[in-house]
Formats: structure tokens, C-alpha cells, sequence
DNA sequence: CCAAAAGTGTTGTAAGTACACCCATGC
DNA sequence: GCATGGGTGTACTTACAACACTTTTGG
């Protein structure tokens, strides 16, 4: 049976080459018409959904493996990548219990002993340009697509409690440094990046205010373009000055090691 | 030999009920003679130094590993503890080369197998009341004892980038919730408590301002009783509200898992 | 009685919030 | 021409920063 080779040859792979008792779970945020959207992975054979994940590898470092297995999702390469917390209950089970995620999980018995284990988490979570993104499964996912931050089902493991820790972390950081580089497409116009920090923020923010704080930050270069086609008066376009930008991160993070 | 029979327990122990591949790295703060100090330990036979660290049984969580690793240094287990970052470089040599290290660790080379291997590390902070300490060195430590923030000698491995990484966490912390009650002693004066957040912020404040923001956050009780001894006006005694301080903590941190 | 620390309120300043009118475009 | 969204500036409010005098105590 082709899978049962594969899976052997995963497992055998996931031993020798990957650090043992330690993961990565991945929030990655995307965003698309006025919505956040989480991506999410469906198991084979069930329809249960969860977080991306990865392993380390022995030579690898944390950050680096945390980079891989984003592009590994999402083909993308150019993104924002941030720790949130590390994970380490014992019992790590939440909406259901270990038994019925593991019946869930569908696997065999060989590789249950290896995935049900018990391991420290990192979690990380990611801003990407939606329309960037290919949403690629892994060799358990039968599907992995966008969801809406509000219409998450009810996750495997402690899924749901990581995408809200990974929320708040980011609506914090929305509080003291720009964001925005890697969720939007190269020019975009003010009326957009407003969206962008409503949707995230949840709730709606003045116009006029909302641009003079934008302008103030001195991130933002404004084009001689505006964006036509829309049924109404025509936005400037605006793109991210990237010097400045980093600058601003660099300011706020003192290192990501 | 003595020595080398427990080391052997030792490692054996490690290698039968702790996780391979994470460890913890702690940075204990405590609060002394106006000065910020950190608790380091001494490897037996050198002079070099570095954090207390620890591992965590197969049993047993991430955070409870934490709490235990630091009643084994301090004493104590009534304290304030922080996972700030998660640290998983491959290489953590920073002042000294990965062979300079091991030379200086000075194990026989049976344990350096075990130790010299790459873990990924979590780093937890913690404030602790100075005066309750019991200072105590490890099985590998000659010596564990205060250092002043400021004087911090050239740590092994990544150790000094880890404590500025933590006091800086620290810092932003105390900006937007109340610090101080696992650094006091149970009654203490507000001169107290602004010389605390002097020393951690590293810069002076203004007196009245102070007390009006401590006071505002309506978690410390005036006492009717005021300290006697000092040299000049006897100041009240201040105590934390214990309810109204963790309910200020739980407000702001979501859950510590 | 003098030096040193503690108690206490007010004023200024800067950042953030609220708010309204005119303009361009597609239908 | 009208409905819809975008461009723009000012007044208000609120949180924070600056600041000085009186009181107590030990020496």
C-alpha cells in the first residue's frame, strides 16, 4: 500500500532527522474581503480541522524551521513571523479527549505511538498576503484552507486557545508598532489599511485620525497613482517604504532569536 | 569515586524521566539595597557562571517544571513567574566557543555527550522577595548567589542576551500592569515601591506622580501603622490587596499555559 | 534648630478623540 | 443629479509630566 510505505518512511525520517519533543504550531493570518482568515488543515479521513505545525530539525535553528514550514503552507517566503508563547501542558486535549482525537486522527497503530506523545509547542504566528498564498496540505491533511477568524470550528488539541492567545498578541503589538507590510499587496490605498487594522482590532476606527497616525509613523509613501475603478471618488495609492519600516520594527524588537 | 557515581544517577535520570531536546532557562529577579540583583550559579571548578536552568519530567507541564526548577534555587514558591521567550538557535555559544565552553564545563566525556547536545530552551522570568531566598547551587554548581544587574560578568552560552531579553520584557510589563507584589515584603512604604520601579526601569520618577498612579490602579491598602526607625518622617505602610492584584494581573494576561 | 525624607494639589502639555464639509465618480 | 465613499482640519478632552511647600523625625 503506497501510504502505509510513506507514512513508514515519514516516521522514520520524523526520527532521525527531527528533534524529539519539541513542535511548532502556526497561526498564520491572511486577509481578504474586510475579513482576518486563519489557515487551517482538515485530517485525512475526518473533518476535523488545526493548526499547521512542524518540527525542528537537529541543525536547524527554532526560527528558521518555523520559516520552512510556512513556505512548506503557504509557498511564500517574504512574511511577517512572530513567537507567541510556547505550549507545554501534559494534556494538551481540549474540545475532545485523547481518546476520541486520537480515534480521530485516523492513524495506525506504529505511528500513533509517535504522534501521540507528548510535546512542547511553540506557537508562532504569521501575517501573509492572502492572494500570495497556495494553500498546500502535508502528507496528513486531506485539505487545508482560509477560515474566518469568526467562523473557527472547534479544533483538535488546544488549537482554539492558541488562535485566541495568537490574536491578542497581535492586536497588542498592532498598539505599538505599524503592521501591515506582509498582509498587503504592494500598493494599496489608506481605505485598505484601515480595513486591515479594523478587522484585526474588531471594532471600527475614525478616517481622519486613523490616517494622520498612519502618516505620522513616516512608513507610508504616497504614489501619484489613485486606484480607479471603484464607484467612487478615487484613493490615493499608498506602499510601505521598507527601510523605514524595518526600522520601526527594529525599534520595538530588540531580537528574534 | 563519589562524584562520578552521582553523576551517573544522574544522567541516567535525565535520560529515563525528562524530555530530550527542551529545557527551561530562568531569570530570577530580586530586589535588594535598591539594586536589581539576578540569581546566578557557579559550574564547579571555574569561574565562569550562568542562569539557573532546569528539564521537564514526562509528567509533568512546561510551567509546573518552571515553578519547581525555581523552589530547587530559591526556596520559595510563592512567586511571580513569566515565560518571555523561547530560545532555539542550534548554536547558543556566545562569549565563548562551543569548544571553549565544554573545556570549562569540565565534565568527563561520558555526561558531555548528554549535555553538549542542542536544545531548544524556554525562558522564564521571575520576581521574587530577596529576603526569603535560600540560594542554592545545583549538583553542577560550586556556587549560586546575587549579582547585581549591573555587574553581570560574561555569562556561558547566550545567557546575558537571555537576561536582557527578560529585563526588557520586564520593563514593558511593569508599563501596563502592577509589579511588586512578589518583590516586597508583605508591608512595605510607597518609597519602597517607587524605588522598586526605579531600579527596574533604571531611571528616577516623581514622587507624587507615582503614588497617584499606584494609587490608581487601587490595589495596595494604607495601613494605619507607619515605619518607625528611619532617620526623618515615618511613612505609612502599604499592602498589596491580594484579591484586587491578581484580579488586575488576570485582566491583562489571559491565561498562562 | 537643622538636615533629610515624606505627605500632599495644581498647572501645563501633548497625545488622542470627536466631529463636518467639500469633492470625485459611477450609475 | 444623486448616492457613496474619499480627502482634509480644528476644537475638545484626557492622561501624563512638571513642579514647591509644609510636616515630621533624629541627631
Amino acid at each position: 500500500m503506497e501510504y502505509k510505505k510513506e507514512l513508514e518512511r515519514l516516521i522514520s525520517d520524523l526520527k532521525t532527522n527531527y528533534l524529539p519533543s519539541v513542535s511548532m504550531d502556526l497561526v498564520i493570518f491572511g486577509f481578504h474581503d474586510g475579513q482576518l482568515k486563519v489557515l487551517l488543515l482538515r485530517w485525512k479521513e475526518t473533518d476535523d480541522w488545526c493548526l499547521p505545525g512542524g518540527r525542528i530539525r537537529h541543525e536547524e535553528n527554532l526560527e528558521t524551521a518555523a520559516y520552512r514550514s510556512l513556505r512548506e503552507r503557504t509557498g511564500l517566503s517574504e512574511l511577517f513571523l512572530q513567537q507567541f508563547h510556547t505550549f507545554g501542558d501534559v494534556i494538551r486535549y481540549k474540545n475532545y479527549s485523547r481518546e476520541e482525537t486520537l480515534t480521530k486522527l485516523g492513524l495506525p497503530d506504529e505511528a500513533l505511538k509517535e504522534f501521540a506523545s507528548r510535546d512542547v509547542s511553540v506557537g508562532y504566528y504569521a501575517l501573509v498576503e492572502f492572494a500570495g498564498v497556495t494553500p498546500t496540505p502535508d502528507f496528513f491533511a486531506a485539505e487545508c484552507r482560509w477560515w474566518d477568524i469568526n467562523q473557527i470550528p472547534l479544533l483538535l488539541f488546544d488549537h482554539n486557545d492558541m488562535i485566541t492567545l495568537a490574536l491578542k498578541t497581535l492586536r497588542r503589538q498592532l498598539s505599538y508598532q505599524p503592521i501591515g507590510y506582509n498582509l498587503l499587496p504592494d500598493k494599496f490605498t489608506m481605505p485598505d489599511l484601515q480595513q486591515l487594522y479594523e478587522t484585526i482590532l474588531g471594532q471600527p476606527l475614525d478616517r481622519r485620525n486613523f490616517q494622520k497616525r498612519m502618516l505620522g509613523y513616516g512608513i507610508l509613501e504616497r504614489l501619484d497613482e489613485r486606484k480607479t475603478g471603484g464607484a467612487h471618488k478615487a484613493p490615493y495609492l499608498y506602499r510601505f517604504s521598507k527601510e523605514k519600516y524595518e526600522k520601526a520594527l527594529a525599534d520595538e524588537i530588540l531580537f528574534v532569536g
